[in-house]
DNA sequence: CCTTAGGGTTGG
C-alpha cells in the first residue's frame, strides 16, 4: 500500500479514508490481535527529534493522545515511525496535528512502566504497509500583516490599546482593542456582543489574546476586525512567567501545548516591543490635571442627576490633597454605612458621566474595580482660596475611558486585597483629626498646581542656596573622581530611604558626632515612673528663686507631685512664660503641662538638691519638642544654675542656653535620609543630612505633628512621585559633597547633599 | 431593530 501523509487536509472529513477501515479505541488495543482494518486517531502531543537508529535507519517518536479523554495519560501511546517515513513526518508533524494511522505493529511498549502511557506502542514504517494521515490542527492562525478583506480568521495579538466594555448607543456592549504582533502590524477590532462577558477580559495594555473566527473587513483603508457570529477569545497576562490562565467565558475551549508556546513568544516580543504602563497609579500618587488609571474597591455609590453618578471608592493610600465630596445626602449612597463612615477620608469621590452611567448602577458594592483614564481636575472655583481636586470619569470612550470589573483572583487584585487588609484604619482618622483650617491653609500657598506640573519638567524642584556659579557635573564624572570635592549636580530622584519619613528623624550629637534614634514615649514614661518612687524632698521646697507646689494624687497609688515654679524679678511670670520643675508626674501630666507653660524639666529629689533625670528621658519640654542630652559629653551641673537664667532681663528659656547652664551637649534633631541620585550617567547615594534647611520642617517637631508629617510626605511625592518612570520624574539641583570614609578594612567615598532646598513653591 | 464603532482625553 502506498504512503498518504496528507500535509493539508484541514476537516477531518476530508480525509480519503479507505471504507474498510474502522476507528479503534485505543482501550482495545492489544498485542497480538488483528488490526489490519483498523486504524488509531488521536492528537500530537509530543514529538521527539528525527534521530537515526545504530544501522542507519530514520527513527521519530511521537506520542499520540487519543481523543475520548484528554485527561489521561493512559490515554495516549507512543508511535515509533521508522525509515523514510519518519523523516517525512518529523517535517510535517506538529504538536496538536490530529494524527490518524493505519497498518501498524503493535508491540508491548517496554517504558509504559515509566512514562504511564498505554501498554503497548505502535511501530510504524512504509515497510510495513502502513498509512499516516497528518490533520494540520483546525485553528490557523493568520498573521496581522497577512489579513485580507472579507475573510473570517484566528489570530493572536498584544493588546495595544483597549476600550473596556462599555453599552453603545445600540443594543450591544462594544469592546475596541488594538492589537499588535511580530509583524508590527496593527489592527483595531470593535467587538459587539449583548453580553459583555462575551468579550475579551482585557485588563490592561500588554495583555496577549487569541481570536477565533474574527471577520476582516477594510475600513477607511485599513484592515479592521468585527465580531462575526461564534467569535470567542481568550485572554492571557502579557507578563513573562505568569501563569498562563486563559480568561474566557467559553466553557469549551482547545488550549495546548502550541497555544502554550505562542503565548510565550508573544510575551517575550511584547516585553520588547510594547511599552507597559508602569506600575498603577494609587490615590497618594495622583497628580492634578493628568489621567490615570485606578484599581480601587467599590464603598459606595449614588446617582447624581440623570447623567452622571457617584461611585465612592479606596485603595487604601490617602490622597496627598484635599479631594472634593460631590453633595449627595448620606441616605441616598448605597453601600454599608459603618464602612463608609470608617473609611470617610480614604475613600474618594469619583463622578461618572453619560455613558458610564449604566455601568456605574449595575456595579455591586464591595467590587474591584479599574477606572481608566479618571480625570484629576483642579477645582477653579473663583474666591476660593483653597483649591481641591476632583476626580471625574468624562462622557465618552476616549483614550478607554471606562470601567472595569476585575474578578477576585486577579494578581492586582489579590495584592490590593492584601494592603487594604493591612491598612491601620486608626492612623488615618487621626489625620481627620487635623483640622480644616490647617489643611485650607497649606494650599492656599500652592493654588497654581499646573504650573507646578509645568516646572517640574522643566525646572528643578530643589533650589541652590549658594554657589550659583558652579557648573553641573555629571554624576559618571563624579563616581570617577577622588574626594573630598564639591559639586553641583542636576539629577533624579530614583529612590530614598527610608521610605517611612518618620523613621529618617535621628538625634545628632555634634559634639562627638554620634547618632541615635529617638526614644520614644514609653522609655520616659518608664523613667517617670520610676523617679516617681522617691518622694520629694520637702527641704528643697520654696527656695529663693522657685516656688513650690505639693499635692497628693486621689487615685489608688496616692503618688505626690511636686511643682517648682520659677521665678522671675522675685515674680511668678504668666504660664506661657514659664519655667517649671515637676517631680513625681506621669507622662500624661507632664505633657499636659508643656501645653500650658512655656518650659517643662522633669527632676527628682536627692538629699540636698533637685536633679535631672537619666538622660534617656528629655530632659526639657517646650512646646512640643523634647529636647534630649547626649549620654556621652554631657556633664550635668547644680540644677540651681537655671537661677541664672530666671536673673536675666527678659528670660528667653532658649533650650540652647538652658542645656548650657545644666551641663548637658544639647542633641539635635536631624533628618538623615539616603537619596539615589541618576541623570542618564550614572546613579549615586548622597545623604541628606538636614536640620530644616533642605524641607523647611524643622527635624524637631515633625515627630510631634501630623500635619508636618503630612507636609513632607507630600514634598516627597513631588520630589519622587510615586509610580512613576523615571523620564516623568522632576528634576533636582544639588549640591554635593564627596568625602572619604575609612576603616580597618575598607576605603569609599560618600556623598553629602548640602547648601540645597526644596523650591518654595513645592513645600 | 441587524446597528452599535470605526482608538487619540477634559462639560458637568
Amino acid at each position: 500500500m502506498p504512503v498518504q501523509l496528507l500535509k493539508t487536509v484541514k476537516e477531518q472529513s476530508e480525509i480519503p479514508l479507505p471504507s474498510h477501515l474502522q476507528n479503534e479505541d485505543l482501550k482495545h488495543l492489544q498485542e497480538g490481535c488483528d488490526h489490519t482494518n483498523k486504524y488509531i486517531q488521536g492528537i500530537v502531543v509530543l514529538s521527539y527529534p528525527l534521530t537515526k537508529l545504530r544501522d542507519g535507519t530514520d527513527f521519530f517518536k511521537i506520542v499520540l493522545q487519543g481523543l475520548d479523554d484528554l485527561c489521561s495519560r493512559m490515554n495516549s501511546i507512543n508511535i515509533l515511525i521508522y525509515g523514510k517515513m519518519a523523516e517525512d513526518c518529523a517535517k510535517i508533524i506538529r504538536h496538536g496535528d490530529t494524527f490518524i494511522v493505519a497498518g501498524f505493529k503493535v508491540i508491548k511498549s517496554p517504558t509504559a512502566r515509566e512514562d504511564g502511557r498505554h501498554g503497548c506502542h505502535l511501530e510504524v514504517s512504509e515497510e510495513a504497509g502502513s498509512d499516516i494521515y497528518s490533520i494540520a490542527p483546525k485553528y490557523v492562525y493568520t498573521p496581522l500583516n497577512q489579513l485580507k478583506d472579507g475573510t473570517i480568521v484566528n489570530l493572536y495579538g498584544v493588546v495595544k490599546f483597549f476600550k473596556p466594555p462599555y453599552v453603545s448607543k445600540g443594543t450591544d456592549y462594544c469592546s475596541v482593542v488594538t492589537l499588535v504582533d511580530p509583524s508590527n502590524v496593527k489592527l483595531t477590532c470593535t467587538l459587539f456582543n449583548g453580553n459583555p462577558d462575551s468579550l475579551p477580559k482585557i485588563y490592561k495594555v500588554g495583555d496577549i489574546v487569541r481570536f477565533h473566527r474574527i471577520k476582516i473587513r477594510e475600513f477607511n483603508g485599513q484592515m479592521q476586525g468585527i465580531t462575526s457570529g461564534g467569535f470567542a477569545s481568550l485572554t492571557f497576562d502579557g507578563t513573562v512567567g505568569a501563569p498562563l490562565v486563559p480568561r474566557t467565558s467559553s466553557k469549551m475551549y482547545t488550549f495546548m501545548d502550541e497555544e502554550h508556546k505562542r503565548i510565550e513568544e508573544l510575551r517575550v516580543w511584547a516585553a520588547s516591543n510594547i511599552s507597559i504602563s508602569g506600575p498603577a497609579a494609587k490615590l497618594s500618587s495622583v497628580q492634578p490635571m493628568l489621567f490615570f488609571d485606578l484599581t480601587c474597591q467599590l464603598v459606595g455609590k449614588a446617582q447624581v442627576d440623570g447623567s452622571s453618578f457617584l461611585l465612592k471608592v479606596w485603595d487604601g493610600t490617602k490622597c496627598p490633597y484635599p479631594t472634593w465630596r460631590v453633595p449627595v445626602e448620606a441616605k441616598d449612597v448605597e453601600g454599608e454605612k459603618a464602612l463608609l463612615h470608617q473609611l470617610r477620608n480614604l475613600t474618594v469621590d469619583i463622578l461618572v458621566y453619560d455613558n458610564h452611567v449604566q455601568l456605574a448602577k449595575s456595579l455591586k458594592i464591595g467590587s474591584f474595580l479599574r477606572i481608566y483614564s479618571i480625570h484629576t481636575k483642579q477645582a477653579s472655583a473663583d474666591n476660593e482660596d483653597f483649591s481641591h481636586i476632583e476626580f471625574h470619569l468624562h462622557g465618552g470612550t476616549c483614550y478607554g475611558r471606562g470601567i472595569g470589573v476585575l474578578p477576585e483572583n486577579n494578581p492586582d487584585v489579590k495584592e490590593l486585597k492584601a494592603f487594604l487588609g493591612s491598612v491601620d484604619l486608626a492612623d488615618s482618622q487621626n489625620m481627620e483629626s487635623m483640622s480644616s483650617v490647617e489643611l485650607d491653609g497649606t494650599f492656599s500657598d500652592f493654588t497654581d498646581f499646573e504650573s507646578y506640573l509645568q516646572r517640574c519638567q522643566q525646572l528643578s524642584v530643589t533650589v541652590l542656596t549658594d554657589h550659583q556659579h558652579l557648573n553641573n557635573t555629571e554624576l559618571k564624572t563624579i563616581m570617577n573622581s577622588t574626594a573630598p570635592q564639591q559639586y553641583r549636580i542636576r539629577a533624579k530622584l530614583r529612590t530614598y530611604k527610608p521610605q517611612k519619613l518618620h523613621q529618617s528623624v535621628k538625634l545628632h550629637c555634634s559634639k562627638c558626632n554620634s547618632l541615635q534614634e529617638v526614644p520614644d514615649g514609653d522609655e520616659f514614661d518608664f523613667i517617670l515612673q520610676r523617679s516617681a518612687v522617691t518622694a520629694p524632698n520637702p527641704e528643697l521646697h520654696n527656695t529663693s528663686w522657685y516656688d513650690s507646689v505639693m499635692w497628693t494624687t486621689q487615685d489608688q497609688k496616692q503618688r505626690e507631685i511636686a511643682i517648682h515654679f520659677v521665678r522671675h524679678d522675685e515674680l511668678l511670670q504668666q504660664p506661657e512664660n514659664t519655667l517649671l520643675m515637676i517631680e513625681g508626674g506621669t507622662l500624661k501630666e507632664v505633657l499636659k503641662l508643656t501645653k500650658r507653660f512655656k518650659c517643662v524639666i522633669p527632676v527628682r529629689s536627692t538629699e540636698d538638691d533637685l536633679e535631672l533625670l537619666d538622660l534617656s528621658a528629655p530632659f526639657l519640654l517646650q512646646g512640643n519638642v523634647k529636647y534630649y542630652g547626649c549620654k556621652q559629653c554631657s556633664a550635668p551641673k547644680p540644677i540651681k544654675n537655671l537661677s541664672s537664667i530666671a536673673a536675666e532681663q527678659q528670660p528667653s528659656w532658649e533650650p540652647t542656653e538652658i542645656a548650657q547652664v545644666l551641663g548637658i551637649e544639647l542633641l539635635q534633631y536631624v533628618f538623615i535620609m539616603k537619596f539615589t541620585l541618576v541623570d542618564g550617567t550614572g546613579a549615586l547615594n548622597a545623604y541628606l543630612f538636614d536640620y530644616e534647611k533642605f524641607f523647611q520642617i524643622p527635624a524637631s517637631e515633625i515627630l510631634t505633628s501630623n500635619f508636618l508629617q503630612e507636609k513632607m510626605q507630600m514634598t516627597m511625592n513631588m520630589l519622587c512621585p510615586p509610580g512613576r518612570k523615571l523620564g516623568d520624574l522632576p528634576w533636582l539641583e544639588c549640591f554635593i559633597k564627596s568625602y572619604n570614609v575609612r576603616d580597618a578594612t575598607k576605603h569609599r567615598v560618600c556623598y553629602q547633599i548640602f547648601d540645597t532646598t526644596v523650591a518654595e513653591d513645592v513645600v
